[in-house]
DNA sequence: ACAGAAACAGTCCAAGCGTACGGTATTTGG
DNA sequence: CCAAATACCGTACGCTTGGACTGTTTCTGT
């Protein structure tokens, strides 16, 4: 009686617990943190047996490097997705702002961030890293010159300054999780940001 | 015949097995990274016994904890006397920005960066962590302003764009460990910090 | 139906952390 | 100078956990 009429490929099997794992790494490095992150737990929550996981990812470490490749294509998904959503006559400068700190500010980037820093000190972390790097800074970029389109020149510097000061905003701002006066920065931001691009065009 | 004249008071003695301690703990959190770093392995860099170690800091967040107060400290220190080693003729902006970047790209920026991570997920480190923070953000601020000295008007958000935009650049370049072209950003961002505070005054 | 892949379940070994204790050396205060 | 206090040493133990491994069962494709 045991209805189990689903007849899925053993690709899709393969594919689903693979997500299932990975989804529940990437959680985990969420609410744990890289150094308390087990693959114990990972597993438990996944909720698939002992070795299962193994079967998948034979070590802690191709987990985590799978995990970082997960994230990765979640972030750049997810900044897809806000680039096309903003509507037409929104201020596109300010728009650019609003996207980066939402992408910089959410709960993906913390989980990429636990794996990068871990990655400083993990050879193998650090060769996965470095070669999805890449890949992710140059989609953000092409995500950010389609939101401003041609209207504001050469728009390069400018937007890397972007990126960089929020990316610090967003981890100085992480401990305390006040955003409180820093948000003022963020405002000021968006005025000193069209000063530099009108002034250079 | 153990030629030992030197007395030192028990506070002396304490200090300086202390300090051992945390900068072994300092050591192995830049080289091995936070999930990595290990009582046992503090203990034996610094040299000392293992119930030594458990006589100072009974747990191991305790260590972790004065750890990060340690490398405040120092990172403070640092940053102090750098500041002060500034020659006077100096471009005053251009200093700034290289005193920020030598900091930003430091082994203890770095050390710092693996306790911060991992305190977003230990609720005793985030204690001290945050603690901490606002000493830092002052006591830089405070030797920011220093260098600038008053002839620049208030450059408070342009000092602030200028820490957030190297910590951020600075740790996407952590992984690749390549500067290269990342360099050009420095580099413009010195233009740029002149364009805005000119612009304000 | 049957070979192969995927998922399940139970186990082993090593390591880390924390606790405890007995013992030595040095300093301090009287 | 002597005793109490404090720092340091060294070792051992239990407990827990993490990571890796081995059989067994279930499901898929042909």
């Amino acid at each position: 009686m045991t209805a189990t009429p689903v007849r899925r490929t053993q690709e899709e099997r393969r594919a689903t617990t693979r997500a299932k794992l990975l989804d529940a790494a990437a959680a985990c490095l969420l609410e744990r943190g890289y150094a308390a992150t087990t693959v114990g737990e990972v597993q438990e929550r996944a909720g698939v047996a002992r070795g299962t996981l193994l079967h998948h990812f034979p070590t802690k470490v191709d987990l985590m490097v799978a995990a970082t490749g997960h994230v990765t294509a979640q972030r750049i998904e997810g900044f897809r997705k806000a680039a096309a959503a903003i509507p037409e006559g929104d201020d596109r400068l300010d728009a650019v702002i609003d996207l980066a700190w939402q992408d910089l500010n959410g709960p993906v980037f913390f989980t990429a961030l636990e794996l990068w820093v871990a990655a400083r000190t993990d050879a193998d972390l650090r060769a996965a890293v470095a070669a999805l790097e890449e890949e992710l800074f140059r989609s953000m970029r092409e995500s950010y010159a389609e939101v401003l389109g041609d209207s504001f020149g050469d728009a390069t510097y400018p937007i890397e300054f972007t990126i960089d000061l929020l990316t610090g905003l967003s981890i100085t701002t992480m401990v305390s999780g006040q955003l409180g006066p820093r948000q003022r920065v963020l405002d000021r931001w968006k005025k000193s940001l069209r000063m530099l691009i009108e002034e250079q065009s």
